[in-house]
DNA sequence: ATCAGTCCATCACATTTTGTTATTAACATG
DNA sequence: CATGTTAATAACAAAATGTGATGGACTGAT
């Protein structure tokens, strides 16, 4: 029982040497599959049956016959042969983000709007890809993508977090949404002074974008009668289209609710609107965010090129 | 996705240190673990980060911390190296006889006589050994076990086929089974003379052991009354119970059936019944039947020793 | 019987992998 | 700021793995 201790230790090439053996029933041919000489095959299975401790192959006629204790093991080497072969190919499908998990964040009308085909879009490419897709308030969102509780999120820009790498995504102007009922309908524009006395359907409140349209009336001095504060721009849409007032809203989260009930028309002064992909700034993108960033980078770029055209 | 390409090998020492720096969280750490250095382990793992062509771990504050990629690759690599595992340990039990299939053939008569509790140790002390016993002609039986349709085989010597490695294991005398109402049954020993005009019951037509009581008679010149003819020792025994005759028989095998109803007296001139263990002259033995054949020798040792001092 | 061909083991040597020690840079902690 | 920890790297030693050359054992065809 002392051969056992003199175990060389155990290596793949050894198991494939072996299995490579029994397979074609000769070293000569083994070596030929394996792409090495026929020496190397000899002292891989040399190697090999001193970690086992036995022959594995009779020699006779100058010729290798496994014996019943080869023929034993070679199920198990087998088994893990594969094994290893799996990881290789598990590597390729992570490499090729094929596989995987992602946790997004966003705002609710975002995952609604712009984000919707994107996010469809990129399941139908990659099939084995799970996603999570939540809305959290912006101060969480931040807080959970800077620490890795979610993967990548969107955020209005500007962002500044110190936690969060960013990358601007997606542009797009403020409209004004209102019935065609409305008198104001028939304006190719619609500036600040336009909305004197108007009832106004507001959102954000708080957000930094809200604060530029407040802004906006404040230095144009005039008065805001803000009728109805809301924080999807569904809603706000929902209440313009029944000619409760004016809503300010982002041009491409409202688009799709555009229809013969409901214009959108452009509001001067120009006012953009930004969005931004966030990442945590601690730790390198995974592959799979990285691959979903530069799928969005892709679409947003097409979106936003389609979008200016409309203009 | 040009990266993949330049694929280093993989290697178990890598994926041993990919799972160590996982499981111990660090590098350093796992180099303890696996009894070398951290720059090695260093190595190892940028060794199998060029495999899978992706970063397995982010760098920050001189600490290694697993990627999303990494962990979703560690349970594979686990399930690799646990099979590496199992291949060393089935070597093991192989390698001490611990598991295998052992195909034995022999007479009817030796299975239920003395190899019965020889087997029965055998599997007791290796516990996962499964063993198949068979009977066949010893025409048949020399055949299987010279091209190795059985393992290994107990024969009745002289035995000379080119094909067969003989080791001699088991010599017992010949006895003369009768029952205690027959007249002979008060004598020490019985000689061939004694038995002229009894009713004989003889066994083995044909083979060497019967070739020499034939002889004998023939020498002696004493004619043969042989009333029953049969081919197992225990039937031969049956009948003599019953009185109907005297039965020549092999002391070893005829020893389970001797009780009140059944004496066994030492025939004159000695006879030796002889039998070999059998293996294939054209391979080795394999490390069961190697084990099996050791643990006979022993046995059969022990047993030769109680019975002479029986005699 | 001889000859060419095949197979495996072994030798001598080149290359690659895997290990070492020593050192450095980045960071944490008191 | 000194001190200790961590990981990466360089330079080198040892071991594993590769190669071609060669020889012995065997096969099969002349």
């Amino acid at each position: 029982m002392s051969e056992l201790h003199a175990q060389s230790p155990l290596s793949l090439k050894s198991l494939e040497a072996f299995r490579a053996i029994i397979q074609t029933g000769s070293a000569t041919a083994a070596a030929n599959a394996l792409g090495v000489t026929q020496p190397a095959i000899s002292r891989l299975l040399a190697a090999f049956e001193e970690h086992v401790g036995f022959a594995l192959f009779y020699r006779e006629k100058s010729r290798l016959f496994p014996t019943d204790e080869a023929l034993a093991l070679f199920k198990e080497v087998e088994l893990t042969l594969q094994g290893a072969e799996r990881i290789s190919l598990l590597a390729r499908n992570i490499f090729n983000s094929d596989l995987g998990w992602l946790k997004i964040v966003a705002p609710n009308s975002f995952i609604a709007g712009p984000l919707a085909d994107v996010v469809a879009d990129f399941l139908r490419q990659h099939p084995r890809v799970n996603i999570s897709l939540d809305t959290h308030s912006p101060a969480s969102a931040r807080e959970m993508v800077a620490h890795r509780s979610a993967d990548c999120g969107f955020i209005q820009l500007p962002e500044n977090h110190p936690g969060l790498r960013v990358e601007p995504m997606l542009r797009s102007h403020t409209m004004c949404a209102l019935s065609p009922a409305h008198p104001l309908a028939t304006r190719s524009y619609i500036e600040v002074q336009d909305l004197q006395g108007e009832n106004l359907i507001l959102l954000g409140k708080g957000r930094y974008s809200r604060l530029q349209i407040d802004d906006i009336f404040r230095q144009a001095k005039v008065p805001m009668k803000v009728k109805l504060e809301t924080h999807t721009v569904a809603i706000a849409c929902t209440f313009a289209k029944r000619n409760l007032g004016v809503a300010i809203v982002n041009d491409m989260l409202a688009r799709q609710y555009a229809d013969s009930n409901l214009l959108l028309i452009p509001f001067k002064p120009t006012l953009i609107y930004e969005y931004g992909f966030i990442t945590s700034a601690h730790a390198p993108m995974s592959r799979l965010s990285q691959a979903f960033f530069e799928h969005c980078q892709r679409a947003f770029s097409d979106m936003q090129a389609d979008y200016l055209a409309t203009l």
